[in-house]
DNA sequence: AGCACGCCGACT
DNA sequence: GTCGGCGTGCTC
């Protein structure tokens, strides 16, 4: 039975005798569970408060790491049946204050359980139960021994390192980007008793760099951004080159100087060593990163000196966004309209979004940076919600590039690329210029098609065409990562006909290395480079000398190319004509930042698009009229179609190794919406299953009403847990899904 | 998600 | 005769 509180008799429980003391608490698990379950715990273990504290607790014939959600309730008899906890971890909570109520709302939102919403919060090494990491900032300087044994030191990295420390404390963090290999030496000198390391305060912030002077527009953007110390959203709309990041460095040196965190999102590929340096010597204070490419004991150290409000900037990516923020004073999210803001396994929430829920329950100021701002910030914008701050102007004297649609109806085509392209590309290496040559699709040719009856090479685990690699030598799924050898001959009627469709870059690397073989040729793209710094060392080989560049989204920003005078697009007609609601934004964002990596300083531009289709409307606004006019003219017709952002969307995704038991789990799921706001459309066949041989359906839901969405999935989502049809499926839930197919 | 339990194929 | 395949169901 409950323990009953009565009105006015405070709580009888505690008059009770209580020999054995045993409470209840709930903990949320890191496992796709509905609900927190719940687990008795002595009364002296639960004397501090619990909610937001880490427990080890028995789960099945094993342990978990799970958190508390609330306190420790009063419990009688029933609670000796629970199975106890096994450990407290944290006297404190890890989480607590704002973010805790953020991801209590999120998980509320994205109709995520709980606990997977906690974890996804945690970095790996403290979800699975490992202490706070020591997170002390340490400088190192001389000794006054070593102030005096300075000049008689011999040369060498020691005293190269001695004559740095003469001049101040330098800090770990700082030291580690500069001068790497310095423990080195700085064990040497310590040995000797000439320097030492010290405790240094983080919040100290001196520029080694000055600020230069902000135009008119900067200035104006970075004055209305730190107007207000309360939360408001501010998009920052600026042309590329337009210096978005100097506005975005003068609001944080503001928000340093008032004692506070600021908070920076990038992409994926956005987060360069060069670009942290630039933070580090113009802000003077350790700039924190969290990224993919780091070791998880290291992500631990940062989310935890932001914990303890010792990081003071943090720059990071999508899972930055759960960062502690106890001194929060502003947060930026650059090129907001980025995908990679979007998670696309596990709990699917945006960064973006989530980051400016974040801003409003702190009550700080959010700026949305890009130069393609999404239609769902311009539409925030045009209806009042967002300041819409713009920046026209390209900061010093470079010029906008010139943009031209090239028509390649019945031309010659080779490898893709048709006559114009070709000696645009002759006439740039011969002016000493670079080229980059834009293919969105890796691989030597899309399909392997027989020329005779018809037949494509398909995955057999997928359905979806198999990718020519390796010159026609391989074929390459790209959904599961299958691979064979290419036929001999065709498998349906033995012709030998079989010609590789389409052009990938493998394909246009081969006849560009052959065609203009006296200039190095550099294929980038994920089949190609690995690692980030394997790119930057590439372009740092390439250098200034004419050369020619063949990439995917990888080269569409980021990594400055000085000389890069031309750029040649090919292969956009397929996203002039895909399905997906969202892919003309798409396009349209990745043509303009990939024409925006033409011209810079002081040689102008020139962007080459290559297509079937020139009288597409999208090609023609958005070269006539620019980005904008195309943003406006698209957000009518999702309004009069009845997509985001007039729309909102819920996305049901099942799987199973056979169609039916998908189709039964939809349909019976489609049943239980009643609800005359919502639209279901469904069951359709969804994109390819990333694990190969599975069938995957899926339910679209969508409603002019936010709120209306939200209180349908509430019941809807409980239920689908308890449908018997769901056994038979795996499925999960995608609120505001990225795309449809 | 893990993990155990449970019932059918090819191997020491 | 057993090792192991993954289908099914459960975890406070």
């Amino acid at each position: 039975m409950r323990c009953v509180v009565q009105a006015g008799t405070g709580s009888p429980c505690q008059n009770l005798p209580m020999p054995d003391a045993v409470r209840r608490v709930a903990v949320a698990l890191p496992r796709p569970l509905p609900t927190p379950f719940d687990y008795r715990i002595d009364a002296d273990a639960a004397a501090s408060p619990l909610r937001g504290c880490r427990l080890r607790v028995p789960l099945g014939s094993g342990e978990i790491i799970g958190i508390a959600v609330d306190e420790a309730q009063d419990a009688n008899d029933e609670a000796l049946a629970l199975k106890p906890v096994l450990e407290r971890i944290d006297e404190t909570p890890l989480l607590h204050g704002e973010l805790w109520s953020s991801l209590a709302w999120l998980a509320r939102y994205l109709h995520a359980p709980i606990g997977e919403v906690l974890a996804t919060a945690l970095p790996a090494t403290l979800r699975q139960g490992a202490p706070l990491p020591e997170t002390q900032a340490h400088g190192w300087r001389l000794s006054e021994a070593g102030q005096t044994a300075l000049p008689g030191l011999r040369a060498g990295a020691p005293r190269r390192l001695a004559e740095l420390l003469a001049q101040g404390v330098h800090d770990e963090d700082g030291l580690d980007t500069r001068h790497p290999g310095w423990r080195t030496h700085a064990r040497s000198l310590t040995r000797r008793g000439l320097a030492e390391r010290i405790a240094v305060d983080a919040a100290v912030a001196t520029p080694t760099v000055p600020p230069p002077m902000l135009n008119d527009e900067q200035r104006a953007a970075a004055d209305a951004i730190t107007a207000h110390e309360s939360f408001a959203v501010a998009l920052l709309d600026g042309v590329t080159g337009s210096g978005k990041t100097e506005v975005y460095l003068d609001a944080i040196a503001r928000t340093l100087a008032r004692g506070r965190q600021a908070l920076v999102l990038v992409p994926e590929i956005g987060l360069t060593p060069q670009m942290l340096e630039r933070f580090r010597t113009r802000l003077g204070v350790p700039i924190h990163a969290l990224h993919s490419g780091l070791a998880e004991g290291e992500r631990a150290r940062t989310w935890t000196a932001a914990l303890r409000a010792q990081a003071r900037v943090i720059v990071g990516t999508r899972s930055a966004a759960f960062v502690p923020l106890p001194d929060a004073g502003l947060i930026i999210v650059d090129e907001e309209h980025d995908g990679s803001y979007k998670q696309f396994d596990g709990i699917r929430y945006h960064a973006r979004d989530f980051a400016i829920v974040r801003a409003k329950a702190l009550g700080v100021p959010i700026v949305l940076g890009s130069a393609t701002p999404s239609l769902e910030s311009l539409h925030n914008a045009q209806a009042g919600r967002y300041t819409h701050l713009r920046l026209h102007h390209r900061a010093g004297a470079a010029r906008p590039p010139q943009v031209r649609v090239i028509d390649v109806r019945k031309r010659p085509l080779q490898a893709g690329l048709g006559p114009e392209a070709i000696s645009a590309i002759e006439s740039a290496l011969a002016a000493g210029g670079q080229v980059l040559v834009f293919r969105n699709r890796r691989g030597y040719a899309p399909v392997l098609l027989c020329h005779d009856c018809g037949w494509s090479a398909q995955c057999r685990r997928c359905d979806s065409p198999m990718t020519v690699h390796g010159a026609g030598r391989r074929l390459i799924c790209h959904h599961c990562g299958a691979q064979q050898p290419a036929p001999p001959a065709c498998p349906q009627c033995a012709s030998l006909a079989l010609q590789p469709q389409g052009n990938g870059t493998e394909r246009i690397e081969e006849f560009l290395s052959q065609r203009f073989a006296d200039v190095p040729v550099l294929r980038i793209d994920r089949g190609s480079t690995q690692a980030r710094d394997g790119l930057q060392k590439h372009l740092d080989a390439l250098g200034a000398q004419p050369g020619i560049l063949i990439g995917t989204q990888m080269l569409a920003k980021g990594h400055d190319l000085a000389n890069l005078t031309l750029v040649v697009v090919v292969g956009i007609d397929e996203g002039l004509f895909s399905a997906d609601f969202r892919s003309g934004e798409k396009l349209a964002q990745l043509l303009v930042q990939v024409a925006g990596r033409a011209g810079r300083a002081d040689k102008a531009g020139a962007v080459l698009l290559q297509t079937h289709h020139p009288d597409h409307p999208l090609l023609q606004t958005l070269v006539t009229q620019g980005y904008h006019a195309f943003a406006d003219g698209e957000l009518g017709e999702r309004e009069a179609a009845g997509f985001p952002p007039f729309a909102h969307m819920a996305l049901l995704r099942a799987e199973a190794k056979h169609a039916d038991p998908v189709m039964h789990f939809l349909r019976a799921a489609k049943q239980g919406i009643a609800d005359v706001a919502i639209e279901v459309h469904g069951p359709l066949a969804a994109p390819m299953p990333r694990r190969a041989g599975y069938q995957r359906m899926q339910l679209i839901l969508s409603s002019p009403s936010r709120a209306a969405l939200q209180s349908v999935l509430d019941a809807w989502v409980a239920s689908l847990y308890t449908m018997p049809e769901a056994r038979r499926v795996r499925w999960s839930l995608d609120v505001d899904p990225a795309d449809l197919y």
